[in-house]
DNA sequence: CCGCTCCTTCGACGCCCGTCGTAGTATGGC
DNA sequence: GCCATACTACGACGGGCGTCGAAGGAGCGG
């Protein structure tokens, strides 16, 4: 009956209304979380995981996608063996309003550039 | 020579130039600080160091406190023999447009409270 | 001058989080 | 089938931050 090839490697984004504002504001105090962010907004469109300029080990790295991932500020899928990482502001702005928009653009101006249009 | 009675018990109250992503966010990933800054909020009017419910010692409190003024979170200054807070939201505002504010309006929301208008 | 109230400073301590390396799993190409 | 690639899971370690209590300075009222 079609085994389901043991995991089809699925990501279980959290629903926003699960997320603190505890959560939130640890998720973008860390310097490499925000480095993650403003590399995200720069860059308009989804990235994989292995494309971050990051300064940490692969494995920390993960650690910090997790973060993210469980504070709703990114969304993440698998797309074959590579896991794609998107922002998520609009959804976090129902329950923060402005919060994770005013935290991204500083994060991208901390970084010195421009974010591309969406 | 009218001796400056030892320390005129002053403050300095940080330029908000001075002041880092990095530093502002740490200082409100704290709860006990959110709370000061949602009490503040909410009370709509300077409040002394002694008068705030927090749940840790004073010389714990008075940490929090020099975090917040560092962070530019807060200002301070003495009256007597007792030190009065206040939130400055709008200096905050030029450099990191709209952050601070969006994190005093989760704070008091965090407390289930609703700010006193200003 | 004395004591009371506020708040600060200092040193110590414990825990949590960021970090790493290693080992492991899933996917895709040949 | 088999290897290469991409990411994850796990256990361990270290440093930093939040916490406290004790001791102390500053102002105010008698």
């Amino acid at each position: 009956m079609a085994r389901p090839k043991s995991t089809p490697r699925t990501v279980d984004n959290p629903s926003v209304s699960e997320v603190t504002l505890q959560q939130l504001l640890e998720a973008v105090a860390d310097p490499v979380r925000r480095s993650v962010i403003a590399q995200l907004a720069i860059a308009g469109h989804d990235l994989s995981c292995g494309t971050f300029d990051l300064p940490v080990s692969r494995s920390t790295a993960t650690h910090h996608f997790n973060v993210l991932r469980e504070a709703c500020v990114i969304s993440q899928h698998y797309q074959g063996t590579t896991k794609m990482n998107s922002l998520r502001p609009d959804d976090l702005d129902a329950r923060f309003p402005g919060l994770l928009r005013a935290v991204i653009d500083s994060c991208v101006r901390e970084s010195g550039q421009v974010a591309q249009a969406r």
